[in-house]
DNA sequence: ATGAAAGCGCTAACAT
DNA sequence: ATGTTAGCGCTTTCAT
């Protein structure tokens, strides 16, 4: 099986680290000195900064943050409670840059899409103090979020909003996404448009499948056998196909909830994906590169992520301040399969 | 643009939260006593542990995890310094399951491919005084780490070994996957087979690109204009494509060396993906929705991810035991694009 | 079985 | 400009 290589290297002595104490007496200076030029405290004179940074060098010393933070009572962390780490994470990506620009580390945990990992994620950081939390909600009630909040605990909430608390979130314009992949596909020569789905219990998936039925009832054409709202399992994406586009009147175009369901339609479809219009509501890595290649309604994750973090930052600055909910658009991306005949 | 809306509910008041100290008033009972209970301590009676338990929910008492961990001299916290936080992580993600295991938290940081940015989310994680760090390295020069590992910090590398300082390290078997990547194409009718990977100056691209030319020469195929090293390049990549399959005695096979070179080739092939065999370094999402689907070298995420974390705890347990590097084997998945004939 | 006091490593009030 | 003293919230001797 695995291979196992013994380097040349003995082992190493675990030494103690030094502390800031250890500084000051080396340095021949008092320990808030030594705490005065660690924190760049400008009140201090050349020789002793000088003196204090050598010893630093020195000894290696470096500043035990846990104490930092237990003093200052500030985190300088905030947690980000997201469903996967597995697969790409753009939305994530786009807080920790804009955490980083706000001096801030980033401690992410995976909910693994259960309410359970949620909360036990989400309760973790809380007990680390973190500055603030971000979440991407699995649970549909969030009561045991009340006391944290309460506590002044500031939480954010992107892609779904929070359940029985109030907190700040960052949506995508669901509504007008479908509506934008309807239309497409309309002006593309479709007539009878099917929809596949995430389960209606979850906030995203009840949002599309509304918006979906509103665009096709506004538009005359028939809603049955077309709408398919459900858990993302191939059996249950599979029976949706079969019955949208197998009857006497079959829909020529598909527009699919997410990207789970947009995978499984794919691998479901085959060598047929071609003979079908699709857009896919969510964008991902190398919906290029398929033939056709995916036309898609991309959410803007850059926007959602900075944005989560300057409601956090703003919460955090004036607890009091209202809550607020805020919508980022979506961008449809033509790229082949949605401009597809019927 | 986005759209703002302001939520019902008005803002909120700061409370201070309760410490421990405030527990043990509300339960009437000594400090350390709430301690001992929150630790679960047996030595406490029936009545105080019911009193104490009591004013924890009275109170919504939450532990200050820095508090403990300052005092206890551990932070249950592992460091983990990976490439990317956007796309596809399998390893992060077994390395935080394997963490959960370990009632370890996993704290993930970026290091977005600069060397400056791993050496300082590195020493944010020691200034934290996490319990390990694990590194999927940039640097080719580690020094900035031996203070912290003379300190006693474990410190794990996956993927590259850590350069300059004795660090333990899992590895993918890089060899021996060309190899397989190679007599593969071989099996299939294929005599002049092309390399298109990393930089060599990367340990992985180093690897890869020897290996494959050792293949070919023990082959006895054509070494010239086979082999094509360098940076991950629009242009470098174009131009390796011509000179490999354009000349007099064109390859008709190419194995690339790495996932975002496979993506960068298949989207200079386009619709020609089809005309020639590849078989790719390192699997990804999708890859088999691809027509024809990537034939690849898969890496064994969750194996890397687990073993990072055995290295690391057992370095934890004896840090004077042999620094040890292990080597995890790949696999040739076989799905179409490396079964083309010439 | 319970409690008083010391201290983890640091920063924030106060001196001086 | 520098030092002294008191905590941050918790766990850990060491009594009792």
């Amino acid at each position: 099986m695995t291979e196992r290589t013994v380097g040349g290297t003995a082992g190493r002595r675990r030494g103690k680290r030094p502390t800031m104490l250890d500084v000051a007496r080396t340095a021949g200076v008092a320990l808030r000195t030594v705490s005065r030029v660690v924190n760049d405290d400008p009140t201090v004179g050349q020789d002793l900064v000088a003196r204090v940074r050598a010893a630093i060098v020195t000894l290696d010393y470096e500043p035990d943050e846990r104490a930092q933070q237990l003093r200052r009572g500030v985190s300088g962390t905030i947690g980000a409670a997201v469903r996967n780490l597995a697969d790409a994470h753009p939305v994530l990506s786009a807080i920790d840059q804009a955490a980083r620009k706000a001096k801030l580390t980033v401690l992410a945990m995976s909910t693994e899409d259960e309410e359970q990992r949620e909360r036990e994620a989400v309760m973790s950081m809380c007990r680390k103090r973190v500055d603030g939390i971000i979440i991407e909600p699995i649970s549909a009630n969030h009561q045991y979020l009340a006391p944290e909040i309460e506590a002044g605990m500031p939480v954010v909430a992107f892609d779904r909003p929070t359940g029985g608390v109030p907190a700040d979130a960052v949506l995508s314009d669901n509504a007008t996404g479908i509506g934008m992949a309807f239309r497409h596909l309309v002006q593309h020569g479709h007539r009878r448009v099917a929809y596949i789905g995430d389960h209606e219990r979850i906030f995203t998936g009840r949002e599309r499948a509304a918006a979906f039925r509103a665009c096709v009832t506004a538009g005359g054409g028939p809603l049955e056998g077309m709408v398919h709202a459900g858990a993302v399992e191939p059996a249950r994406i599979a029976g949706a196909l079969t019955t949208a586009f197998g009857g006497p009147a079959p829909a020529t175009a598909l527009i699919t909830g997410n990207a789970a369901t947009t995978v499984e339609v794919l691998r479901h479809l085959g060598a047929d994906a071609g003979r079908i219009a699709i857009v896919a509501f969510d964008d991902f890595l190398l919906a290029d590169l398929l033939r056709p290649a995916l036309t898609v309604v991309a959410q803007n994750s850059a926007t959602i992520g900075r944005t989560a973090i300057e409601l956090l930052l703003a919460r955090a600055a004036d607890p009091s301040r209202p809550v607020e909910s805020v919508t980022v658009p979506v961008e449809l991306i033509p790229r082949g399969s949605g401009e597809l005949r019927p």
